[in-house]
DNA sequence: ATAATAAATGACACGGTGTCACCTGTCAAT
DNA sequence: ATTGACAGGTGACACCGTGTCATTTATTAT
């Protein structure tokens, strides 16, 4: 969190500081980021900033969140719009998001923030799962799974779901981590999210 | 990717050096952890390490996918062995992972590497879509989404569900950025998750 | 024995971080 | 008007880490 006096800052000093370190953020991502460089653009001493933020993290995410705050709301309005259709409300917030990106004068920032190092992490996941080794690999699981599984018609579709339930299983991973869950809670949210899927996709 | 120097190391040699790196990124996240902690630890000179490695990252992910790699294989094994269905093999994959996890020598190192940045990110994204602000909303999201769902029984599968397309959605957002997809193109494979999400669930 | 090639080495230039002793401006009390 | 107290401003500095490169050393081929 920022400290007291950044917000007991003159409106204009402030802003032109989180001007500065937006445009910092959004030219590389975080870790790459440079303190030095936010304060050279916003004109301030060094030793400013640290009268303002904890670090660089700290304003980094006094950012993310004042822009993630928004987008509040939005959620309950569109719940209320399709009458109460999770997907088409979700489908519709990612639609909003995806059309308004291009235009957003934050794009990059937004950008380097999906980025920042989850991907190349996610990849390697991918590959601890990973089925598309080769095409042999992927007939095989496909006869496989066809065993079992209603709805999923084709590759694409089979690749799809392969996502899902990587995303899924990724997600809980993390979480569990973060939250420092012991292994009964992680293995019971885990088969509750499972079970979710499961009765979606199979005879 | 390591340089052909690295495999041209004796074997005793690489492993120290492969040790050495796998402590420094155990102590911190790989954005923390120190090339200089690295070569004090294996006793080898600055320049050696620029000599087999590209730089910090590279012997990160080397030792990363090195580690998955130990792990290829047993899917589609799994899969056998619980005759194709897709659910029952990767929940014994997640079970495994965690069980032998205590156990493990490089526990710090998974965990660093899952907790990495993402979790952080993860939570901001998660505030976009906050829909446990405050119990009220809940009620409300829960008496909305009930008109359509079939599955939901109570407000820990509602829960479920959200950290499920919360999650699935995080995905393809990276995965845009990552593989630069076009708007249409991300639209259209978020459409086709969702769609298999939405058949197990809806009435 | 010699040349050629590959690898090893560590000092160094550069750039970034966080701190701290000191400076400045403001304002209430005298 | 003067003083002192205090919040905030400031930038030089100590420290640490990176990647490079000229030089040295080892290895191999001829």
């Amino acid at each position: 969190m920022p400290k007291q006096t950044f917000y007991n800052l003159p409106e204009d000093k402030r802003q032109t500081l989180l001007y500065a370190a937006e445009k910092e953020f959004s030219r590389v991502p975080v870790y790459e980021a440079s303190i030095s460089n936010i304060v050279k653009s916003a004109g301030i001493p060094r030793g400013s900033f640290y009268q303002y933020f904890e670090d660089k993290e700290d304003a980094y995410l006094f950012l993310l969140s004042q822009q993630a705050r928004t987008r509040q709301g939005n959620f309950i309005t569109l719940l209320q719009k399709y009458d109460g259709d999770l997907f088409d409300a979700i489908t519709e917030m990612y639609r909003l998001l995806l059309k308004e990106l291009p235009e957003q004068e934050n794009l990059d920032f937004l950008k380097n923030a999906f980025l920042n190092m989850t991907h190349k992490i996610e990849n390697i996941f991918n590959r601890i799962f990973d089925v598309n080794e080769n095409r042999e690999q992927l007939k095989e699981i496909s006869t496989l799974i066809n065993k079992q599984c209603l709805n999923i018609s084709d590759e694409k579709d089979l690749h799809h779901v392969i996502q899902i339930i990587t995303s899924v299983t990724f997600h809980n991973l993390v979480e569990k981590f973060a939250k420092e869950m012991s292994y009964e809670e992680a293995m019971d949210n885990f088969n509750t999210e499972m079970n979710l899927l499961k009765k979606g996709l199979y005879k």
